[in-house]
DNA sequence: ATATAGGCATAGAATTACTGGGGGTATTCC
DNA sequence: GGAATACCCCCAGTAATTCTATGCCTATAT
């Protein structure tokens, strides 16, 4: 059974790694199930090779019954989990999007949707949505979903910091707080601004932890524009320079194939709404 | 995931005590899953009553969408095996069967059909063939499968034994064997023979194991057709009396529903054809 | 030539699931 | 009406499964 899920997961996913990721083990987890499996029925299921594992022709026959069994089960429980609980949704969000976009915004929502008890969970990666039980995702992507806004970086700072800052040269001068996992957005926009100049600085496993550094002053950040807007419109930071970057990707609201509940249709009418940049 | 397996199995057999014997385990394990389930989505299943447990809403509303999930898991599940070891065939019966009907026959099928390896495995119950991964099951049944031999009933010995037992009053002197798990053989063919007499006798838990001491000489065994009539053949054991009862039951062939592979198809051609009584 | 990415194998640890006991409440059969 | 039956519930201990952690190996990429 879950040696069926390992299977599954690796196949689709083309690795063992990817599988383990999908289902939150490590990889030898995975390795161990699906060599159970393989041993259950007597045949390989993929050739390993020294750049990963490619399936067999078994592997490649059983597949697509496969996961079309565990999307049917996905489904079976979303829809005990929506006759369980009608009023209750499980948004799946970015741990930055969570806290900078969506957590502002739901005070407003909980009050024009007082029958609907939202539930918000911070994921690294979007999560599959056929087999996980969310009802919403909100990542960004390549522009699949139901976007809401373009993913556009620029520095931000807090005011009094803005004041050492007339050049993008002067960027080497000043702390530049960047994401461990958008590292590369000082790069990009410095390509992007034409300038030469090395900018260093601390760096945080958390987006909404160095904003709040910035916030205090701590050095420049670089900016993603749905998440700090709201900082910007209140004046606690401020965008120095006037060159934006913009990603090929969107901030954008995932959600199941098929019918919408009324709430989580009213939800994402109200997430897409009120966009603002 | 497991807690899915015991709710599926409970709402569809309507009960734990049944779902636990489809399942393997005893029914405070399905009654812990089945809680550890209702408590995880928030609402009940089921409604409890003292003859039983009922489907509650939120229950009737779930179950055909998982049952069809693993009926589409099981049938991947076998895919997976056909795909794996096309040749094996892996049959079910009832330990009787296996022993006495099934076991004599397959010397002839293993020749006749030399690329294919058969399991067998015993079992009490008939498997649910879309979960478990059996090719084919030989129980007795109520004619919805492929018939090989309407259940009758009769009393047999060793032909030494025949000679004490002119009348069927004369049963009450000898003993009489019996299977513990039909134990109505006797009381049912009694009555079709009219006699009033009393009879008693050892209890076997298996019953072939009651067909060998008869053919020791051990006592008046209740035969049925199908699995005596290889001894009746050869001599080794005789029916002192002419009345034989029909249950209303057949031995029958039950595979998967869907394509049958040709391995699948010559064995079961092979044993429906075969079968005399 | 060295770093990297992916997979393998093992043992120990953590989690999960199961058993087996006793208890309770309605039907059913004498 | 009272015993027997057939359910299900609960709890604690145990058994089984699954996961982590680590070191090692191979082939690609730099």
């Amino acid at each position: 059974m879950t040696a069926l899920r390992a299977f599954e997961a690796a196949a689709r996913l083309g690795g063992f790694a990817r599988a383990a990721d999908e289902l939150c083990v490590t990889p030898g987890a995975v390795a161990q199930q699906v060599k159970a499996l393989e041993e259950w029925c007597g045949a390989a299921l993929f050739e390993r090779r020294a750049q990963g594992v490619v399936l067999s022709r078994v592997g490649v026959r059983v597949l697509p019954g496969l996961t079309g069994a565990f999307d049917a089960l996905g489904a079976a429980v979303g829809e005990l989990r929506q006759a369980a609980l009608p009023g209750r949704l499980h948004v799946a969000a970015l741990p930055a999007v969570a806290q900078l976009w969506l957590s502002p915004r739901l005070p407003a929502i909980r009050a024009a949707l007082p029958d609907v008890e939202i539930s918000v969970s911070a994921l690294e990666q979007p999560p599959n949505m056929a087999r996980e039980p969310f009802d919403m995702t909100v990542f960004y992507g390549d522009g699949a979903g139901l976007g809401i806004a373009r993913d556009v970086i620029f520095p931000v700072c807090a005011p009094q910091l803005a004041g050492q800052l007339e050049t993008v040269e002067d960027l080497a001068a000043v702390p530049c707080l960047s994401d461990a996992v958008w590292a590369q957005d000082w790069p990009i926009w410095l390509a992007e601004a034409g300038a030469e100049v090395q900018v260093s600085g601390p760096v945080y496993s958390l987006y909404a932890l160095a904003v709040e550094e910035a916030l205090h002053g701590a050095g420049v950040m670089i900016g993603h524009g749905a998440l700090v807007s709201r900082h910007l419109d209140s004046g606690a930071l401020v965008a120095p320079f006037g060159t934006r970057a913009e990603l090929p990707r969107w901030l954008e609201i995932g959600v199941r194939d098929g019918a919408l509940s009324p709430p989580l249709r009213a939800l994402s009418r109200l997430l897409a709404g009120k966009s603002s940049l």
